[in-house]
DNA sequence: ACCTGTGAAGATTTTCACAGCA
DNA sequence: TGCTGTGAAAATCTTCACAGGT
């Protein structure tokens, strides 16, 4: 926290700007498993299904350090981009629900990108005491979310009607931050603040889905090196983070 | 399809506006289920977490016809939503992968919002020939998915590392309408034309809540009737989709 | 020759504010 | 009085285009 060494330009971050460097990011890793150490803006752009121009863009946010003429090195890149979403730092994770979505969560969250799943609660009397994953925590009781705390994100996958629940038990044990994966619409007292909820809802994603390829009239112009081919049409923003595609031109 | 009784205006809805519409949806089936029969605008914002204004706006793009100084009969409305997002069509979806993710997904969708899983493929040999769920499709070997096809969506919920296979196999059974659930970015041959892929990624909605939390600065200033509290702050659009919290006010 | 970084233009989306009606 | 529906203003985001460097 506080100053940094060189924190270069104050500027807000928009709001679609940071989903696309989490899918950066997540872009970058793979390049450097794969061994590359140095990539250029529109080889990462076609990669990450996005204009160039706005990669450069929203690079620019987080002060970029790019070589002109060559690219970026990957992992200073990397690094760049973490530290900007915060993920350098490990967030403790809770996750209410150890069904099978539940479950999913924890194996998929679990990859590394600085989140640990430190607790896990459910109301089942038959997974209560044991544990899901090689390592993982204890399953405990729903009703004892409540009194803990200490987490930095809550995750909400229980079922449908048992939500609203972990929602309040949550917000009671004083996390503030919920991801909620469940299709109920969550209800805050508005006497709680700073409360940071994110839904992803996947029947709602399908609608979505559904509509988009109903509606996808003309294919995008790009100026740039972009080849924009397939896909896109309508939905110019719809969530920037819920739509990439690599395009690596053969 | 074709021409209908009374098509209002031709207006092309706004991308976010689609994600916004979904939600009111969901949240109107539940006011019906209720027993509600009409909504007003503000409760309806309130409960979706949207700006009224924004709300009769996004309904003004599918013709919405709700009383003045009363409000919209909560049923009719359901029905003009969920055509304007054909939703009142039953849409088949193939699903692949029928680990614990794939799982999650056949119960989810199964809710009944026009998206019926009609196949379901996996690698594993120990799942091939059952059936996960009462009347649900009986899973099948993952080669055999590309020479099918009929369906109109394809769900991915394979392994990070069978999703691009999956991938191939869904374009090449003519399936256009993708939705990946895995934190794969899929490549897509340039020569396919009208795909259209949504990215759900976990990993990376729990990066961006972590980022908006760490940002969340001033409140919103409603003029309207949105008392908008807790939460909001930066990431104004972000996945419109996927930002939704009840905040009935008491 | 090629790529980065960014001001400025352009497109899109949200919010405002008010006319019109029950 | 209360709410809908919508043109117009404001805010936001994306794309363009080019200076600057390697």
């Amino acid at each position: 926290m506080t100053a940094l060494p060189h924190a270069h330009a104050p500027t807000r971050i928009p709001g679609p700007a940071v989903a696309r460097l989490a899918l950066y990011l997540h872009v970058l890793r793979n390049y450097n498993l794969r061994g590359i150490a140095v990539v250029s803006s529109p080889q990462l752009a076609t990669a990450a299904g996005v204009n160039p121009a706005i990669l450069r863009k929203d690079l620019s946010y987080i002060g970029a350090n790019g070589v002109r003429g060559v690219g970026y090195d990957v992992a200073k890149l990397i690094g760049r981009v973490s530290m900007a979403l915060h993920t350098d730092d490990t967030h403790s994770v809770a996750l209410a629900g150890a069904g099978r979505l539940g479950q999913a969560l924890l194996a998929h969250t679990g990859v590394g990108r600085g989140f640990t799943v430190t607790a896990l609660f459910d109301d089942d009397p038959a997974l209560i005491g044991t544990t899901l994953s090689d390592g993982g925590p204890v399953v405990e009781s729903l009703d004892t979310l409540a009194l803990a705390g200490g987490w930095d994100i809550g995750v909400i996958a229980t079922s449908d009607d048992r939500a609203q629940a972990a929602c309040d038990a949550f917000l009671e044990a004083g996390v503030r931050q919920l991801l909620n994966v469940t299709a109920t619409t969550l209800q805050v007292r508005l006497e709680t603040p700073g409360v940071v909820i994110r839904q992803v809802d996947l029947a709602l994603e399908l609608q979505v889905l559904s509509f988009q390829a109903k509606h996808a009239p003309d294919r995008p112009t790009g100026s740039d090196a972009n080849t924009g081919s397939e896909e896109s049409g309508s939905a110019p923003s719809g969530s920037a983070a819920a739509r990439y595609r690599e395009t690596m031109t053969s």
